[in-house]
DNA sequence: GAATTTATCAATCCAAAGATGTAGGACAAA
DNA sequence: TTTGTCCTACATCTTTGGATTGATAAATTC
């Protein structure tokens, strides 16, 4: 049996209307997409994008009118499986990584090599996501990079290690936002017991209330060590 | 002026003695490499690495005695310039991003030619972060699936949304660890006018106190501190 | 211009949180 | 055995937090 393939379908959104015209005609001639629509506003892209439900959109992420970061999260918000390709004029890390992070499935430079783009789009068409190696590097420096500051924090000494056992569970409940009477129950001790827990706490942490405490369970990798900071 | 290139210094970390056989055998027949040292212990990895301060660590990650992304988080806390590439059987997503979040500078599998672990080497040696092509993708679509939880739960109907500027600002200020009394002072307004605030929040967030507040605040993308969620 | 929302402040009252001191029993280490 | 730590508990007291009601002025919206 003989398998058709669609012809996929693309949606250019590009301020720049020449480099827009540029791209188009490099994908008419050279590739085997069909250009179902451009424009020049991100407003405008994402209602073609309702519209025609293309599969793949290139999408310039420079542009100032809205930003496209925002246009690929609101687009990505409509679970239609488009698939966004950010297009950039720039290779900072920051940009590509908050690409990434909203859903972005590429992200090409425009001063790339048009077969670059080409073969990222048919990365991306075939389900994968696809990151120039370059830009792969970048990434990951920043990447690892924000996980640095939480891996000093959390292994340096951490007034955290002070606590006992049985202050490490109140402190948690104390994270779930339980007061003492809650916690007092849960336990199964008397509620003065839970304010003597709660005092010492106070003291090992050097902080006057339970909202700090909090604060500091959180900030410092409490919480089973399971959530991650990573600045955005 | 010639610059003469010192031959980078590689240690090796391997529980299966034949594959560890095979691999410093490669290294030394194939590339330019020094082979400092080979060990089947993840401990006795870590102590060589301090002696001999190698340039790279190939660390298999799949060793039952000591997990092998524990011991690359070790050698990272050393901070001593030690580039350490993931050997591992596994091309599985969360093993990757777990590695990668550590701070390992690449990725192999076991299983892929040769010469592409010779290039992972040169690419790490030379300051870079290498993963080849498909786990790159693997790792973003791990990557992109720990952030959709987290867009929904912050673009879903979102109480802090009902909040006013005003009390954006009381909040805020909340989940620094504030009292009553800070908030006023620092917002030039009277202790009685931020429990008002504070009480409205109360309201529209649904909660009971300054803590459930602040956790919601937190939970659900709140202004400054916008921080994201990773399982790890 | 009227109606609504927002920000401000006050008084009052009750509940909860927090500080401080004391103390007994369990348990482990010295 | 003694020492020290931890968990438990209570009493007392002060402070802070939070709920409720009501009120005024300014800004916004209709």
């Amino acid at each position: 049996m003989r398998e058709f393939k669609r012809r996929s379908r693309v949606l250019l959104i590009d301020d720049n209307a020449d480099h827009l015209r540029g791209v188009k005609e490099l994908i008419t001639l050279e590739s085997s997409y069909d250009v179902v629509g451009t424009t020049t506003s991100a407003n405008i892209g994402i209602n073609l994008a309702k519209k025609y439900r293309p599969d793949i959109i290139l999408m310039d992420i420079n542009m100032p009118e809205k930003d496209g970061l925002q246009a690929i999260q609101e687009i990505e918000k409509l679970d239609m499986d488009i698939r966004v390709i950010a297009l950039s004029g720039y290779d900072d890390a920051d940009l590509i990584f908050r690409a990434m992070k909203i859903g972005a499935k590429g992200y090409v430079l425009k001063t790339m090599a048009s077969a670059q783009l080409i073969y990222a789009m048919d990365e991306v068409a075939a389900g994968k996501i696809y990151l120039p190696t370059a830009l792969t590097s970048r990434f990951f420096e920043y990447f690892q990079n924000s996980f640095k500051e939480e891996a000093k924090s959390s292994s340096e000494e951490n007034l955290l290690t002070y606590l006992t056992a049985r202050e490490e569970e109140v402190l948690d409940l104390l994270t779930q936002g339980n007061n003492y009477k809650s916690i007092a129950g849960k336990l199964f001790i008397s509620e003065t017991t839970v304010k003597t827990h709660v005092n010492n706490i106070f003291q090992k942490l050097q902080v006057n209330d339970r909202t700090q405490a909090v604060l500091y369970a959180l900030n410092n990798g409490f919480a089973n060590r399971r959530l991650s900071k990573i600045a955005v």
